[in-house]
DNA sequence: ACGTCAAACTTTTTT
DNA sequence: AGTTTGACGT
């Protein structure tokens, strides 16, 4: 097994070319420049099939950016001929503009993208191939849910105790597996009732989707599969075309994608090509993973995908990549010592020259809050130290686990975004204002148009709703055809006069030959009254909820700019396939939050990792899954190989959940990194002890000047509670702050003595930023240093 | 048809 | 704790 490490000299010895014979491919020395023996091995290698394991950290996007100018200055692929998949559209655009960099313009052409984003461009060309029309729209998760529970309600199958999110997880567990209804039948246990209900739910939910001329995210996949397994001549239309495949983030692909891959590295027979002559070879494929960083199973990753490789694809050369480039050795120390707890894994140790770094920073709170105060105290301090915002991280397991550190980095005046979550695109308003253009752009689409019946309140209700419905379905047309017909349904005039309102705005909408989005939604929610609905609301969110549609509109309205030619579909399926991680600006100064799962792929100088605690991480939930544990593992991993410089792991004692404090215990993760790499500066360690040592646990607080200690009685009555903002502040959008508590009036200078609810009394020592950015810095008499943000801190001048 | 109030559920991770 | 669903009254 050593000679697969690829460290030995006669590694560097490069394969012969199965492609034209020569023995190396004429690669320009330029573009090995900086590479160590095992990746240039990477991006000289020849063949039919490569696999790169590639540690964390170890350079693989350099590789694959430089393997790829490589083929192309060398003439030995047409950009055309490159298909290359990421993770995320944001790596797929940083890849893009690295091979530019490299090679120049050349780099046009080539597909590189995601897997969903390479299959709708595929679909797109090919929907009327069987039986789709064009302008098919994407149901994502949510909309998926919703149809689902419709379906179950109108079967009664609720009374068989199918929910509507784990029959939407089933179905889509299946579908990454590439079952259809009939083939998942066959294996089913049909004699349990709630299966039979469950496949007629699934066979009922796909009838849905083609009458609404939509495709869910699975079927992206899947559909490409199926399409290029029947018409053997539109598959073999990609085969000659991809030369060259490479797909980054293999550990994490499912069995779909799998069958993806395999259909377009298949050879083209003879008999298939118009002349029937020339038989054409599979094309190359290179793969780059860690099983290591397989985070992904939940949602159908086969980690054999990966270590199997070598035997799915015959004469396939191996190369690891093992240097790590990116962390100090501590951190890296750490993360070795906590994946070798996971068994049947090819042992791999990364390492780096770049010396030890600084210790791993460990801290216990003791509240959720009280954790989320430390990162905002620790942050500073970085950013005081010339760190910038944007360069700093938090993971957390759950998004549940953003809103205390939210609430406590708003108040310490630190910039931040969060990464994914409660995205924009959730909230009800935006859903509303999509709905409208889903509507105009694919008129098939019965659920859009049934979401925006009634919004604004047109005296639509459920009853007319389903009358439109059943006469639709006697006539076998289209929900929005019943609509345009309203004149035969026999309701009264005004609910008549709505209904055909409506139809014929859309209808105005739909007919436009290439419209700018922009100037769509525009026109829709003005005329339709939505907006002016919302600003005319007396309710203070209503106008935050304007904001948002009018936020909505300047997104479309970029989107043409970006693309002058970018249709409402293109809009659309942009939306409906933008990944968290697409959300990070790196230009702009905030600290980002996000899951570890979002946070895969990504690297930043310091990183803080919270809640390392038992039942969070790892998450209860894994433990009774089969590799649910191992998983998890996997992901604190993956989220400690993130950190550049500097690592902070913390976790709380009680963690606030359903509104109810419940008390946790240290990850067991904890203990798998060596004691002498961690700096406690409040350790876990009384939490098993109880009593005592609790004292001294809360005597040892106060960040990073530890002050000894304090009156033992004002310290614990300044940890525990934090009071929750005012009502509506919650609710703002993130980053912006709401009028409630506002201080704006406060006039505060160096010197002042003032008196916070939390931190007790202190002093000013600066006043920074205009209007309702003013942050003040704080010497505060029991914990020291802090900034706040004068308009909504919990403050009076004394 | 629509608004108000109590009850129930939620939180594992995501393209 | 916060959001969504159901029942009920107008």
């Amino acid at each position: 097994m050593t000679d697969l490490w690829g460290l030995d000299d006669a590694a560097l010895v490069p394969t012969p070319l199965g492609r034209d014979g020569a023995n190396e491919p004429g690669v320009d020395d330029a573009l090995l420049d900086g590479l160590n023996p095992p990746q240039r091995e990477a991006v000289l290698h020849r063949g039919p099939a490569l696999l790169i394991v590639a540690g964390a950290g170890s350079g693989k996007t350099r590789v694959l950016t430089h393997r790829i100018a490589g083929l192309l200055s060398t003439r030995e692929a047409w950009p055309s001929q490159i298909l290359a998949i990421t993770f995320t559209n944001k790596a797929a655009g940083e890849m893009r503009e690295r091979v530019s960099a490299l090679i120049g313009d050349e780099a046009r052409g080539m597909w590189i993208s995601t897997f969903h984003s390479a299959c709708v461009r595929i679909l797109r060309r090919e929907a009327e191939q069987f039986g789709f029309k064009q302008s098919f729209t994407i149901y994502d998760s949510g909309d998926t849910r919703a149809l689902v529970k419709r379906l179950i309600k109108d079967s009664g199958s609720d009374t068989l105790g199918l929910t509507p999110g784990g029959t939407a997880s089933k179905i889509s567990k299946a579908k990454n597996d590439l079952h259809d209804v009939d083939s998942y039948r066959e294996t089913a246990n049909l004699s349990d009732p709630r299966e039979q209900a469950f496949v007629e739910i699934w066979r009922r939910y796909d009838h849905e989707l083609r009458r609404a001329n939509a495709f869910d995210f699975d079927d992206l996949i899947g559909q490409v599969v199926y399409l290029f397994r029947a018409f053997p001549v539109v598959a073999a239309l990609y085969r000659k075309r991809f030369r060259h495949i490479l797909v980054d983030e293999y550990q994490d692909t499912n069995r779909a994608q799998y069958a993806l891959i395999r259909e377009l590295t298949q050879g083209v027979p003879a008999h298939t090509l118009p002349d029937q002559r020339g038989e054409i070879p599979g094309a190359s494929l290179t793969v780059v993973g860690d099983s290591d960083q397989s985070i992904y199973a939940f949602r159908g990753a086969d980690i054999r995908n990966i270590v199997e490789f070598e035997r799915d694809f015959s004469d396939a050369k191996v190369v690891l990549l093992e240097q790590n480039y990116r962390s100090t050795q501590h951190i890296l120390s750490a993360a070795n010592a906590v994946i070798k707890h996971n068994f049947d894994r090819r042992d791999k140790n990364l390492f780096t020259t770049e010396g030890d770094g600084d210790m791993i920073v460990g801290y216990t709170g003791y509240s959720g809050h009280d954790e989320a105060q430390f990162v905002a105290d620790e942050i500073v301090s970085l950013q005081t130290t010339g760190m910038p915002w944007s360069q700093i991280a938090v993971f957390y397991r759950t998004n549940a686990q953003t809103r205390a550190l939210e609430e406590i980095l708003i108040r310490s005046a630190i910039p931040y975004k969060v990464i994914g979550g409660t995205k924009f695109y959730e909230r009800a308003e935006i859903k509303d204002a999509m709905a409208y253009l889903v509507a105009v752009a694919n008129p098939d689409d019965a659920m859009s148009l049934r979401r925006i019946l009634n919004v604004p309140k047109r005296g639509i209700g459920p009853a007319t709703e389903a009358a439109l419905q059943s006469f639709a379905d006697e006539h076998d047309i289209t929900l929005r055809d019943a609509m345009r017909r309203v004149d035969e349904l026999g309701f009264g005039p005004k609910v008549t006069g709505a209904i055909r309102t409506l139809a014929t705005l859309l209808d105005a909408h739909s007919q436009a030959e290439n419209p700018d989005p922009g100037s769509v939604l525009a026109d829709l929610m003005g005329r339709t009254g939505y907006l002016d609905q919302l600003r005319a609301s007396p309710d203070a969110q209503d106008a935050a909820r304007a904001e948002n549609v009018e936020e909505l509109i300047a997104v479309t309205r970029e989107f043409r700019k970006a693309n002058p030619n970018g249709s409402l579909i293109d809009f659309l399926t942009e939306v409906a396939l933008v990944a968290a991680a697409d959300e990070l600006d790196d230009s702009e100064g905030q600290v980002s939050l996000m899951t570890l799962h979002t946070a895969k792929g990504l690297e930043f100088d310091a990183v803080f990792i919270t809640g390392v605690e038992e039942d969070l991480l790892p998450h209860r939930i894994s433990a009774n899954e089969p590799g649910g544990p191992a998983e998890e593992r996997r992901l604190f991993y993956v989220g400690v190989t993130r950190a550049r410089k500097r690592l902070y792991l913390s976790l709380a004692m009680t963690r606030a959940q359903f509104g109810e404090v419940t008390v946790a215990m240290p990850s067991r993760f904890l203990q798998e990194i060596p004691a002498e790499l961690i700096d406690w500066r409040q350790s876990p360690g009384f939490v098993n002890g109880r009593g005592g040592s609790q004292s001294r646990a809360l005597n040892a607080r106060q960040g990073g000047a530890r002050q000894g200690a304090l009156g033992t009685g004002a310290a614990p009555r300044s940890m525990g509670r934090y009071p929750s903002l005012p009502e509506g502040e919650k609710k703002a959008f993130p980053n912006t702050i709401a009028e409630v508590r506002d201080n704006s009036g406060l006039e505060l200078v160096p010197g002042d003595r003032i008196r916070h609810k939390d931190f007790g009394e202190g002093r000013v020592s600066a006043v920074t930023g205009v209007g309702a950015k003013r942050v003040a810095e704080v010497q505060f008499d029991a914990v020291g240093k802090k900034r706040l943000l004068i308009k909504i801190a919990p403050i009076e001048k004394l």
